[in-house]
RNA sequence: GCCCCCGUAGUUCAACGGAUAGAGCGACUGCCUUCUAAGCAGUAGGUUGAAGGUUCGAUUCCUUCCGGGGGCACCA
């Protein structure tokens, strides 16, 4: 926290006689700017001291100590409002950032918290479809943001590799596979073949009862079964890595449903133990009843096991590798009462750690107005939507900066930009309609817009050409914008804080606009570069922490900052 | 039927329980012989789904209702 800030709380505790921590709960920031920059509401007051909030105000203003020059303060209504000193408000901050570069923001908080994220776990034998970005990039945002707090972070892909749809594509690529077709492109064939399963299971019921056999026999380790499962699961997971690369994503382990199938009779056990299973209808349950919630499957009559049985498994087995803090599961809330049954699960197992296992959920990805579904075949895949988005700033280029260098690399950042940016701006829990006039929109709020600041602030220096320094007279940049802008690089270090704390990265999304727009305000209003050299010098220090600031946001987002586009 | 999420400007979205609810897009209007116009500024656009309640104060918390979406036994 600034010190000035911490003088005026300390003001506060003095004149108020409230605690520290209770002063600082109720301090906020005005809502316009010539209320001041922070402000006190005296309605808590009120009621204690039996008097009207404006005059408790006015009485605290009497009573606040303003000869360290440091902030004026004057009542408003029931507000008691503070006057930061501009220049040494600015100094204070600026010279922060200027010495933390990028630590600025960076925390030791989460040292020895280990925060598990499960993310992205798409589908083997599947394309990689629009679907699964969102899962995607927001575990990747988090796990950025999990890292800058100080967090040690295990990036878990939770690869849907196991299962009764394994079953169906077994059916399915005996009964119609052809070896030609599938080398052609063995991921699309084998969507193909699975779309066409489920065509023909409509009619043909039986199908489905070959296809949870199959599934049945690979659980048993079936040779000529495992042996196909094998080759699909590796095929799809060198296509995946391949689209990760683009996006420049890498996991510390792909342990997905398979590996803790070999895990289950642990939780088995346990469960028996503990005597929470019983069965009914021919299944091996455990009943929930008691806490409104429906009976959590544990076995199939014929044996085989389930997705649930599996995350109890999974979740077991990472508190006991990882000794987590934290383990969180980036899944879409379709999935919200099966995650609600595992960890009640759990917790009736007796472990204390469940309420640490958190289900970061979000809305569907629609496109034109449909839900996608790898199931029906209603699918985008994320390679076209990339590819389309890197061929539209390849356009943007030609046409308006035609001499830049790296064009191709910095159309991938851009292009690939644009896209993130799109599923991380907005909140988690709402359904996102993909529409390409919108993603492949690059003004006004976007990834684009955000990466053309940064390059605007990265140009104003190589113009300056000289180094930067925080020794400068702050008197030059205490105007309007300038001061909104260190307010907003003031908050960045809280910013991040609250993103960690609701698992949500659109919350930096959205202070990103904000030091945006604020900057790129100040840049048509001001020139930045003038003969005046004390006041350019001064400007410089702001364009350079403001220019640090951004890009760490971007990055936080997974988000590439060019210095020039 | 039960449970969960969402409902704010034409539209897509913001808004630690605080003072006059803000942006982007779209529409209209300006600003490039000066640091990147992927930019900036302006105009228009609102009964925050509805009604109650808690509170000095509610878009925010609680209850009920309405509308949209999702989930609810052998899929994942």
């Amino acid at each position: 926290m600034n010190p000035l800030k911490t003088e005026i709380i300390k003001q506060l505790h003095l004149s108020t006689a409230l605690s520290v921590a209770e002063v600082e709960r109720l301090l906020e920031v005005p809502p316009r700017e010539e209320l001041g920059d922070y402000a006190f509401p005296c309605f808590t007051l009120s009621k204690a001291w039996r008097k009207p909030p404006n005059v408790i105000a006015q009485e605290l203003v009497a009573k606040t100590d303003t000869t360290s020059g440091a902030f004026s303060t004057a009542a408003a209504g029931p507000y008691q409002n503070f006057y930061l000193s501009k220049s040494k408000y600015v100094e204070t901050v600026l010279k922060e950032v200027f010495i933390k570069q990028h630590d600025y923001g960076s925390n030791t908080s989460g040292q020895g918290k280990t925060i598990i994220i499960d993310y992205s776990s798409p589908n083997i034998a599947k394309p990689f479809g629009i679907g699964h970005l969102r899962s995607t990039v927001i575990g990747q945002s988090l796990y950025l943001i999990f890292k800058k707090l100080g967090h040690p972070v295990v990036r878990v892909n939770h690869l849907g590799d196991w299962g009764t749809q394994f079953g169906k594509l077994l059916v399915a690529y005996r009964k119609w596979g052809k070896e030609e077709e599938y080398q052609k492109n063995p991921v699309n064939y084998l969507y193909e073949l699975y779309t066409r399963f489920h065509q023909e299971a409509e009619s043909a019921t039986q199908l489905e009862d070959q296809a949870r056999e199959e599934f049945r026999k690979l659980e048993l380790g079936e040779k000529e079964n495992t042996k196909l499962w094998r080759k699909f699961r590796e095929i799809s997971l060198n296509e995946f890595k391949r689209i990760y690369d683009i996006l420049g994503i890498e996991f510390d382990s792909y342990a997905g449903e398979a590996f803790y199938d070999s895990k289950i009779e642990v939780v088995l056990k346990e469960l028996e133990e503990n005597k929470l299973t019983e069965v009914s209808q021919e299944a091996l349950v455990v009943n929930l009843d008691k806490f409104n919630l429906p009976p959590c499957l544990i076995k199939k009559k014929d044996e085989a096991t389930l997705y649930t049985t599996r995350d109890l498994a999974a979740a077991m087995y990472r508190r006991q590798t990882y000794d987590f803090h934290k383990s969180l599961y980036v899944v879409g809330s379709a999935q919200q009462l099966h995650f609600q049954q595992v960890f009640k699960v759990l917790e009736l197992m007796g472990h204390a750690w469940a309420k640490d296992c958190i289900h970061v959920d979000f809305g569907w990805v629609k496109f034109e107005e449909q839900i996608l579904s790898t199931r029906s075949g209603h699918i985008l895949l994320l390679e076209d939507v990339l590819r389309r988005s890197i061929q539209l700033v390849r356009e943007i280029i030609a046409e308006k900066n035609p001499d830049l260098e790296e064009k191709e690399k910095v159309a991938n950042q851009v292009g690939i930009g644009a896209v993130v940016f799109a599923f991380l701006s907005r909140r988690r829990q709402k359904d996102f309609d993909f529409k390409w006039e919108e993603v492949l929109n690059f003004e006004g709020e976007s990834g684009p817009y955000l990466q053309y600041s940064h390059a605007r602030l990265c140009s104003l220096q190589r113009k300056y050409s000289r180094p930067i320094s925080s020794e400068v007279d702050f008197q030059k940049i205490a105007g309007r914008e300038e001061y909104q802008l260190t307010k907003l690089l003031e908050n960045f270090p809280e910013t991040v804080k609250n993103a960690a704390e609701q698992y949500e990265p659109h919350i930096i999304a959205n202070y990103l606009l904000k030091l945006a727009g604020v900057f790129n305000t100040y840049y048509q209003n001001v020139r930045i570069i003038t003969e005046d050299e004390t006041a350019t010098k001064a400007k410089m220090l702001l364009v350079y922490v403001t220019q640090i600031v951004l890009r760490e946001g971007l990055n936080l987002l997974g988000i590439k900052a060019p210095e020039k586009m």
